[in-house]
DNA sequence: TTTGAGTGGTTTCATGATGAAACCAATTGA
DNA sequence: TCAATTGGTTTCATCATGAAACCACTCAAA
């Protein structure tokens, strides 16, 4: 009966989910991209109880996505920070705070935008594309399983 | 003690989660894509249970993700089809392919890959891009908050 | 060098969410 | 007309979550 599992299976959405399926994980990796490092940031900022952070934590560092390192200040704490696979994450979240951006506010209710930092200007939303650059929508893929089976 | 809610927040990753973030609503919105649409197909599909998948049915209906369709094959059967809200995840569900199938899957693990039907080639890795078009990653960008508090 | 505040957790316990199975009504096919 | 299929709902045991209390360690100041 537990919480069903999609290890065994070839669909990498599922694994992703399997993964980074749960309330926190996510909003957990958003803060570490934010800059927040220590234990009491991420407790502060999602308000979330620290039991349950502690066990995202080591969940997350477990997948690899965070790593523990002594703390940058020079103190004897620990830090949490974003590995290359949890960096990898980025186009999700702005997948997501596309979509939440767009769909979930009222109109006029105050949201954060994302900028390039470099012009200041709201970034380009993310767009699927064809190896020669058209631009696709869900109705112009397929999905086929690699390698195929004998 | 409920299950902390985002309803207030300004970020809208959280809003997003607050509506899709639990484990099975973001499958059925990946198998309401690949074409599925009647609720034993579904069931069969994800090996939920049938409680949990008529709950999460009824809540994405309720935001507006799913609609209830009569039967397009004549039955008297409902079906349930995306809004154009729900077919605006495609992104969130490539961005989280793309992260699972490069790092949650063994080496020659055979899984599933997104073709451009068109052409039959695998599509373009997404990229956030700026307005004038350079290509940008986490640390070229910022948040601020939209429309600016006084 | 003690002391008191702050940090980073773990433990405990009540409650909510999940999942398996049984059950049931309406529809369909034979 | 009768049995199987579809599309659920109900029930109940178990798991996960969240709040609060608790605790050990670190650090800064007296």
């Amino acid at each position: 009966m537990k919480r069903t599992s999609m290890e065994g299976v070839a669909c990498p959405v599922a694994r992703s989910l399997d993964v980074m399926g749960d309330w926190w994980s996510l909003l957990i990796v958003r803060d570490a991209m934010l800059g927040l490092r220590r234990f009491g940031e991420f407790q502060k900022s999602l308000g979330v109880a620290k039991n349950i952070l502690s066990q995202r934590l080591k969940h997350l560092v477990a997948h690899d996505i965070l790593e523990v390192q002594p703390a940058s200040d020079g103190s004897a704490w620990q830090e949490y920070v974003l590995t290359q696979k949890g960096r990898r994450l980025f186009p999700v979240l702005v997948a997501l705070r596309e979509w939440g951006a767009e769909h979930c506010f009222e109109e006029g209710e105050p949201r954060t935008v994302m900028l390039d930092a470099a012009q200041g200007l709201p970034v380009k939303p993310l767009e699927l594309r064809a190896a020669d650059g058209r631009l696709l929508d869900l109705q112009d893929t397929r999905l086929v399983r690699e390698p195929p089976e004998r």
